[in-house]
DNA sequence: GTCTAGCACTCCGAACGGGAGAGTGCTAAC
DNA sequence: GTTAGCACTCTCCCGTTCGGAGTGCTAGAC
C-alpha cells in the first residue's frame, strides 16, 4: 500500500517488463514469462517472491490466487514516469501527421476537427481537442446586425473565431438607435477582450442617454453570456467509437459510462483542463481521474498554441491498459505541429 | 416471401398483437401468449397454424424450431403502416416538450442542440437534428473583416445563422481595397442567397477594375466553398449513448458500427435526407436503410421549418425493435413545436 | 543469506451431460 | 375449420469433471 518506497533495481526491472507485457497482451502475466522476458538471469521462483513483494507494495493485483499479476494504476504511473521523454514515432505515423498539416490550414475549427480524426487514427483511442478560449483574445470587430428574428451581437476575434448572440431589444428602441450603438461599439470594443468589452458596455449603460442606455445594458448581458459560453462551445471529438474495440471495456456499463461522460462537453472540458497542467504531456491514469465514471480510463493531454497566445488542449482517452509510450509521443507530436499551424494562422 | 398479399383480418390481428408483444418484451412470442392477448377467441393451435402461414409469407422468423416467433422488418413495416396517424403522448412527455420550448428560444443552433437532448430523453434513442440549410435563405449582412490571420468573409443570414470563411487575398490588395469591396458587397449581397451572391461576385470579377477584380474572384471561390460546407456543418446529435442500453444491440460489433456511422456526419445527413421524404413522419426500418451498417437499426424522421422557409430534419435512431408508436408521436410533436419555434424566430 | 528446484495446492474455464421448460407441428376428433 | 392432445425439438441452466496455468512453500544448493 505504501508505494512511495524506492524500488530495488530488480523489482523495477520486473515491474517494467510486466507492465510492458500486460499492455501488449492484456492477460495477467506469470512468473515464467517474466523470467524469460525481463532480461534478468534469475529463476521464476525468485520472480515469484519479488512479485509477492510488489503486490504487497500496491503495484500489482491478482485476479485470483492461481492467475498471473496485472498492473495497478500505481504500476502504470511508475511505468509512465520512467518512460523516456520522447520516443520516436513510426515512419507511417510521422508521415500521417506531416501530411495532415500540409493540407488545409483554413480555419481553426476545421483544423481541430481534422486533428481529432488524425489523433484517433494514430492511437486508436478517442480523441479530443479544445479550441483556445478567446477570453484573452482581442476583438477584431464588433457589431449589431438586424436579422429576421431580432438583433444579433456579432464578435469577430483576431484568431478569426466568430461568436454571436441574439439580443432582445428593450421597448422603444428604433433601428437607428441600434445602428448608432453598433458603430459606437465597432470603435470602442475593438482591441478589447470580451471582459473588457463588457466593462465598457456596463459603464455606458450607466451614463449613456436613453434609449442607448437600455441597449448597452442588454449588450452587457449578452457579453456576459458570451463569456460563459465561449469555453464550452468548442470541444471537438473524434474516434469515440474506436475505444469500443478495446477489450478492456468489456462490461457494457463501463463503456456506456465513458461514452456518456465523453458526451458531456463540460466534463471533458474539466478533464482536459485538469489533465494538461503538466507540460509537455500530461497523463492521468485510472483513479487519478477526478470523475469516478472515468476510473477505468486514462487520459493523455497536451496543450498547444501560438507563442504568447491563448492555449488550447488536445488529448486522447483510452483504457488504463493503454500503449502509453505510443500515445504520449503521438499526442506530443501532434500538439507541436498544431502549435506551428496555429502560429502560421496568425501570421 | 411474397409479403404484398392482403392479409386476412385474423392474420392481421395476430401479427399486430405479436409485434406489440415483441416490442414490449424483446422475447420471441409463443402461440399461447397470443391466444390470450390477441383478443381473438381461438385456441393456440389455430394461432400456430396462422403463425406458420405468416412465417411462410415472410413476416416472422423463428430463432429455432422450439422458440416463439419474432417479427421481421416486413412485419414492423406492416405494423407501422397501420399505426394511427397520431397517437396521444403521455402527459409527462407533453409537458417536457412544452416546457422545453417555453424556455430559451435564443438561437437556432442552441435550440437544435437542446432538441436532440429532449428527443433522446423522450424516446431513449439516439437523436439527430439537421439545421435548415441556408442555401435558400437571404443574406442579412455580408462583409469582409481583417483579422490576425488574414481576411474573413462573414455572412449573416436572416435566421441569424452566421457563416465565415477565411480568404487568401491576391497580391497587391491594400486594406483600403478590402474596405471598399466590403462596403460594396454589404449592399449587393443583401437579400441574395449564397448562390445569388456568388453570381454577383463572379460578374464583378469579370468587369471590375483591378485590384477589386481579383478580390471578387476570391470572393466567388469563398462563396462556393460556403455553399459546399453549409449542409454538412450543422448536424446535432444527442443521447447517442442511450442506445447502448438496448439489449437488441448485444453484439459489440453492431453497436460499434452504429456508433461509427452516427459519427460520420455526412452519413447521417444522407440518412435523414432520405428518410424524411414522406410527411409527416418517415420511418425507415432495418434493411430499408441504404447503409448496411444500419440494418439492425430503424430511423424515424420528420421535417420542420417555418412556412415557406428552408426545412430542417430531426429524427431518432434506435433498434428495429423500437416503440414505433411512441417514437413517431414524439418526433412528430417535437417537429411541430420546433416549426413553431423557428417561425417565432423569424417574426 | 540468497537463490532455485520441486511439488502440492488453488482456481478458472472449457467441456460434458442431464433435466426442466417453452413452444412447436401433427394427428385425430369435434 | 377448429381444437385438444401429444410427441418432439431445442435452448438454457446447473452441477460436475478435468486439464492447465500459476502460485506459495519448503528444503536443499551455492
Amino acid at each position: 500500500m505504501a508505494g512511495q518506497t524506492q524500488l530495488s533495481e530488480r523489482k523495477a526491472a520486473i515491474l517494467r517488463a510486466l507492465v510492458r507485457h500486460y499492455i501488449h497482451t492484456g492477460e495477467p502475466v506469470g512468473s515464467e514469462a517474466l523470467a524469460t522476458e525481463s532480461g534478468l538471469s534469475v529463476s521464476s521462483a525468485t520472480i515469484r517472491n519479488e512479485l509477492a513483494a510488489l503486490e504487497e507494495l500496491g503495484y500489482l493485483t491478482q485476479p485470483h490466487t492461481s492467475a498471473g499479476r496485472a498492473p495497478t494504476d500505481l504500476a502504470y504511473r511508475y511505468y509512465v514516469d520512467l518512460l523516456p521523454a520522447r520516443t520516436r514515432l513510426r515512419d507511417a505515423e510521422r508521415r500521417a501527421i506531416v501530411h495532415f498539416f500540409d493540407e488545409a490550414l483554413e480555419d481553426i475549427d476545421a483544423i481541430l476537427r481534422g486533428t481529432t480524426l488524425l489523433l484517433s487514427n494514430l492511437t486508436r483511442y478517442a480523441s479530443l481537442a479544445l479550441a483556445p478560449s478567446p477570453r484573452q483574445e482581442a476583438i477584431a470587430r464588433a457589431e449589431l446586425v438586424s436579422v429576421g428574428s431580432g438583433t444579433l451581437l456579432l464578435l469577430v476575434f483576431e484568431s478569426s473565431r466568430v461568436e454571436k448572440r441574439v439580443m432582445e431589444l428593450p421597448a422603444g428602441v428604433a433601428a437607428a438607435d441600434v445602428e448608432r450603438v453598433s458603430s459606437e461599439i465597432a470603435g470602442s470594443f475593438r482591441g478589447e477582450t470580451v471582459a473588457g468589452a463588457r466593462a465598457v458596455a456596463e459603464a455606458r449603460s450607466r451614463i449613456a442617454p436613453q434609449p442607448d442606455r437600455g441597449l448597452f445594458a442588454r449588450l452587457a448581458d449578452a457579453l456576459a453570456a458570451v463569456e460563459e459560453a465561449v469555453d464550452a462551445e468548442h470541444v471537438f471529438m473524434g474516434g469515440v467509437t474506436t475505444i469500443a474495440a478495446h477489450e478492456s471495456f468489456q462490461e457494457r456499463e463501463t463503456l456506456r459510462q465513458i461514452y456518456e461522460t465523453l458526451e458531456r462537453e463540460s466534463a471533458m472540458l474539466r478533464l482536459l483542463r485538469e489533465a494538461a497542467v503538466t507540460p509537455p504531456v500530461a497523463v492521468m491514469i485510472g483513479r487519478e481521474n477526478p470523475m469516478p465514471e472515468m476510473w477505468e480510463a486514462s487520459v493523455i493531454a497536451a496543450t498547444y498554441g501560438a507563442a504568447g497566445g491563448a492555449v488550447g488542449t488536445i488529448g486522447v482517452v483510452g483504457p488504463t491498459r493503454m500503449d502509453y509510450a505510443a500515445a504520449m509521443s503521438a499526442v506530443r507530436a501532434v500538439a507541436e505541429r498544431l502549435s506551428a499551424a496555429v502560429e502560421a494562422l496568425r501570421a
